[in-house]
DNA sequence: TCCTTTCATCGACGTTCTTCGATACAGCGA
DNA sequence: TCGCTGTATCGAAGAACGTCGATGAAAGGA
């Protein structure tokens, strides 16, 4: 279980301090896992329920099922997204603090 | 002056409904302007003033003034950053609304 | 044991992105 | 008018990205 890095703010008002080099780049890595539309509409899915077969993520998009895995990929290990094994299916739910953590970086 | 499209939630909870194809591409977009660590840094430096002058930006980075101008291009065209000319000078702010609304987005 | 199903990984291809030097353009001072 | 300075755009090179078919690995049923 690897922890989440404190992501600070990048804005908004006189308070809002000059980021170090690592932080720029967490944020980057975090909000380019956002940057798909497929994985919009991934975390928008998931958001709506507790948690998500993959399988069912399959069907839903009109992508193979490599492309589906490769997104996921992206979304876990940005730390968006955790995944578990239950005998052949996985299912996959978001991280609401990795949400949180990125809305809070974007002022507050 | 472009308007802002409105941005839905992707998120957190039962009420977020599933995203229209649109709106997931103009999030893309979104999250894509500040997917880059220089663009986060613009963003953050921007931030904490009024108004900044490209020059400043120009010798604040350790990149081309060319590939500055870029970025700002981006972030322009995502509608996060708004810009000025007095005289031979380009001043950008941040729109606060085109963050706020990011924000939004990742839920309330 | 063998076959099927589910998911992840690999390798490849085309597209997009980041970066730069060169160039164009506009404002200003001489 | 000419030259200088600050920005934007162009064109190109290399890296990163999104996508797929093929393959691998693990679980479950016959």
């Amino acid at each position: 279980m690897k922890t989440l890095p404190v992501l600070p703010p990048i804005c908004c008002g006189p308070e809002a301090l000059p980021l170090p080099v690592e932080a720029r780049e967490e944020l980057a890595v975090r909000f380019k896992a956002l940057a798909d539309p497929t994985r919009v509409a991934i975390v928008n899915r998931l958001s709506a329920a507790d948690e998500v077969c993959v399988c069912e993520l399959n069907t839903a998009f009109e992508l193979s099922q490599p492309t589906i895995s490769h997104h996921l990929k992206i979304l876990r290990e940005a730390g968006l997204v955790d995944s578990t094994r239950r005998g052949t299916w996985a299912y996959y739910r978001l991280v609401p603090e990795a949400i949180e953590s990125l809305r809070g970086a974007l002022g507050g």
